[in-house]
DNA sequence: GGCTATTTGCAAATGATTTGCATTTGCGTT
DNA sequence: AACGCAAATGCAAATCATTTGCAAATAGCC
């Protein structure tokens, strides 16, 4: 038994209950997203599943993105120039650090800002149902 | 003589000083952005161009779109799905908060977010070049 | 196990953006 | 004011990400 895998949450049977037929494409996208702490675009995650099953097809991984994507499941990162990027959407909302030079992306969280964005938005008469906060940086240079 | 111009940047100036070269289709392109508050996308751009002079390309456009992002005279937005907007770079950086129900962009500025998100990136070791960061949010009902 | 609506794989279509190349043009130099 | 040439342009074709039409395969209920 190995005890590795965390709090990996079990969205075949939340989908199935949502009335989502699991098909054998969807059990191994859904095995690949839920098990990777990175952000992998649909061109990725279709060489993943691959390596699982050959047969899967691109079509396929870019429609059940979409699906996951409308069942909450996953979500969606529209990087300037590149690809979508996906990750599954955990309990803990954070936001990301992205590095010019290598593309890499750092997680991170800040309750000060999450704080001062709900002030702002009540200032303006809105509530906040979600927000986006990109940082594009470069490693500092030790000099 | 207009005093309607405000504080338009003078771009051209800038850009000569830089050793770019004012071309008829730049110049125009520059007009168009430097006057517009909105956020158009490449196509839209070019759209408004062709009014001013029908010859001028829709490669045109791209070409100069990235010219001037690298200039740091134009800020490009990656919304998921669409195409990329473009918006003019003035003296105040500010950030955005979607109206999800109307689609309206209301534009808001906070210093404090600005430093912490300086903060952040410092201890992550990293420099920050720009951000992006987009609240989405519903107009609160006086209730 | 059989039935049927859903899903899949494939190939072709679409939409955004970039690129190769022959022609034109900005602009420093005469 | 014309000259020369590297840089920029327009056009068409290429590329990249994503979507879609359709015939064949299949999940999940009876």
């Amino acid at each position: 038994m190995t005890t590795e895998q965390k709090q990996k949450v079990d969205y075949e049977a939340e989908l199935r209950r949502a009335g989502v037929r699991i098909t054998r494409p969807r059990r191994i996208i859904l095995e690949i997203i839920s098990g990777t702490e990175d952000h992998p675009d649909a061109y990725e995650i279709f060489r993943r599943a691959t390596v699982v099953d050959a047969s899967i097809s691109l079509s396929t991984v870019y429609r059940t993105m979409k699906l996951l994507e409308e069942h909450g499941a996953i979500q969606r990162h529209a990087f300037a120039g590149g690809p979508s990027r996906f990750e599954h959407v955990g309990e803990e909302h954070h936001d990301h650090l992205i590095d010019v030079e290598t593309g890499d992306v750092i997680e991170f969280r800040s309750d000060k800002i999450e704080k001062l964005q709900d002030e702002i938005a009540r200032e303006l008469g809105y509530d906040i149902l979600h927000h986006r906060l990109e940082l594009y940086g470069r490693k500092r240079r030790k000099n």
